[in-house]
RNA sequence: GAGCCGGUAGCUCAGUCGGCAGAGCAACGGACUUUUAAUCCGUGGGUCGCGGGUUCGAUUCCCGCCCGGCUCACCA
């Protein structure tokens, strides 16, 4: 904590004005901003002007172009310009950091307007509306008889401009001494425009409304330490725009999600995530206990044969959208708890399915991205449908010339090819798990725009039911996007008798060594005989499909508070 | 779990081949009534991640530990 800011805390309190209890705001910033500022829909546009600073950032040079009347927008150019110079740029016309902005701006000789004229179209006169607003107080720039800031909440950006003599004497000099950036205050006054064209508040009076004891991070670096960023998000929250978007990417994919399945007729539900046996997935789980139960639960790894059971008792349509949990390992794709969308369907199979995850997905990538175009790591992904479907042994064949056959019985060759492909610890690994990693590293990466791959060996599908083709197959398929696992489906296994058997081939493989082989469920069975209908079930990763959408290559970057050892 | 890299002011980062610890922003004092990475003048600020060792002297060299990042292994 910081001794001045302590200070005027301690000033506060005994004028009784440390922390009110309420204050009325007529907007959020982001509702005011909006209101007056159009958008740009990404029009070509050519803008003269003069530079009056260039800024060094990420994506090259940040450039204030002012017209002859004061008038400013930015530009975002490759190109080297000197302040002082007159430039005619052209670019798409778009916000940044809530400015009008030429982005990816170059030089040109067309006609061009002015940033007045512009502005004059997208930036509209706000007339002096009355408004009372608030957020955190994150730039101030002191005047003397005047001072200019900016608010600022996850929403948005709008400018403060505080003067003597609107404000008054005494109120300029109390707000000189007790407010610092950081704090949290609300303002009230009414809406102009400032030469520059800067949407502002004219405060007629302020309240401070919590005080910041911390300074702020650095306004222009922002907080950059992922350590920091990690642990006290908020922070990374405050400082960091990207961070905001991300987030909000995050909770409209979840909304846009539950929008699609709603309509579609689906039933959201909740099923336990304290469970007596983790099974329904492949991984270690976490171990807890219940004192009045006296007896070890698990921490659910998924919520499959739960929703199953749903399906038996006649909830035709059923998803969950939840967090799983995973005693494993912790990288930029893992994280042990993370979020999944299971669903299931009844009288389905899994040719259904991939129509239904064509829609579900080009619905979600539009509504939250805007387009089914869309980079990822310098390149595009396209989710324009239909996906392609590809067959698992197929593209196997394509890899290796060998057939499903040499895959299926030929366990020593199988070990040998793996071996060869530097797959490690080949020795200890159980027939399933080769065919896996084989598949992983031949073929994964290069799965790159959508596509399915379908039709899995028997053995790595306990819960899949067998392909009504090839025995030796289920009816299953994946879904890979950006060479990574999106999503993983399949015609249900309804036959009680031959899921016990598959059960039992679990508990084999687990004594073979394989940690994570699936453990067996009695009761999910006993739901079985009871008979389940047709069904088709599948399950997408949340947090991946939001990395793919917000362009990171970190899963801790899409999650708020990510695991991380205690500090 | 293994290998590599990192931890210096509130933030972003320099730096010390072992000799009083540096900048910008933030803070503090002053000037300035349309500024916007405001500007101008001045001031203060450090357990150099933690613990040991070597040394006259360690933030720097050595050892151990903590935390993080990347790669690999396990997994989605």
């Amino acid at each position: 904590m910081e001794s001045a800011r302590q200070e005027k805390l301690q000033k506060l309190k005994e004028q009784g004005l440390a922390y009110p209890y309420r204050f009325r705001v007529s907007h959020d910033i982001g509702e005011i901003k909006s209101r007056y500022e159009k958008p740009t829909e990404g029009r070509e546009l050519c803008v003269r002007g003069s530079v009056k600073k260039v800024s060094r950032v990420e994506e090259g040079y940040l450039i204030r172009l002012v017209g002859d009347r004061g008038v400013e927008m930015l530009a975002l150019t490759s190109e080297e310009l000197r302040v002082g110079a007159e430039c005619t740029l052209k670019g798409k016309l778009d916000r940044y950091e809530g400015k009008l902005c030429l982005m990816d701006a170059l030089p040109c000789q067309e006609e061009a307007l002015s940033p007045e004229e512009v502005k004059k179209e997208y930036d509209l006169d706000p007339g002096f509306e009355e408004v009372s607003l608030a957020g955190r107080l994150v730039t101030l720039r002191s005047m003397g008889k005047a001072l200019f800031g900016h608010l600022q909440d996850a929403t948005g950006k709008v400018q403060i401009y505080l003067r003597k003599d609107t404000v008054g004497e005494e109120a300029l000099k109390s707000f000189e001494e007790l407010v610092d950036t950081g704090d949290i205050l609300g303002v009230e006054g009414r809406l102009f425009r400032t030469n520059a064209g800067e949407l502002t508040v004219e405060v007629k009076s302020f309240t401070l409304l919590a005080k910041s004891l911390h300074p702020m991070p650095e306004k222009w670096h922002g907080v950059k330490d992922v350590e920091v960023r990690y642990r006290q998000r908020y922070l990374d929250l405050i400082a960091n725009e990207t961070a905001r978007k991300v987030f909000l990417l995050r909770s409209k994919v979840v909304q846009s999600v539950r929008e699609f399945l709603n309509a579609e007729g689906f039933l959201e539900v909740e099923t336990p995530v304290l469970q007596h046996v983790a099974s329904g997935a492949n991984a270690k789980p976490f171990v807890t206990y219940h004192n009045y139960l006296e007896q070890n639960l698990f921490l659910r790894i998924a919520p499959e044969l739960y929703l199953k059971r749903l399906v038996v008792g006649g909830f035709n349509r059923v998803y969950e959208l939840g967090k799983n949990f995973r005693n494993e390992g912790v990288d930029t794709t893992h994280n042990p708890e993370f979020t999944m969308l299971e669903f299931y369907v009844a009288y389905w199979d899994y040719t259904d399915l991939m129509e239904f995850t064509e829609r579900l997905l080009s619905h979600v990538v539009v509504s939250t991205v805007g387009s089914l175009k869309r980079s990822y790591k310098g390149r595009e992904v396209d989710w324009t449908p239909p996906y392609r479907r590809y067959h698992y042994f197929e593209l196997l064949q394509e890899k290796t010339g060998k057939e499903k056959e040499f895959f299926l019985k030929d366990l020593e060759g199988l070990r040998a090819l793996a071996r060869d492909l530097g797959v490690p610890k080949v020795e200890t690994l159980t027939h399933a798990k080769l065919i896996d990693k084989v598949f992983e590293r031949l073929v994964e990466e290069e799965l790159w725009d959508p596509c399915f791959v379908t039709d899995f060996p028997k053995m790595l599908s306990p819960l899949a039911k067998t392909h009504r083709k090839d025995p030796e197959l289920v009816e299953r398929f994946e879904l890979f996007v950006a060479g990574r696992e999106l999503a993983n489906a399949y015609t249900e296994l309804n036959d009680p008798f031959e899921q016990r058997e598959r059960f039992f081939q679990q508990l084999k493989e687990k004594e073979m060594g394989d940690e994570e082989a699936m453990q067996m469920d009695e009761d999910f069975i006993t739901a079985l005989e009871y008979g389940m209908p047709p069904t088709a079930g599948e399950g997408i990763g949340i947090d991946r499909l939001v990395m793919l959408l917000a362009d990171v290559d970190s899963i801790r970057e899409v999650i708020l508070f990510p695991a991380l050892r205690r500090s």
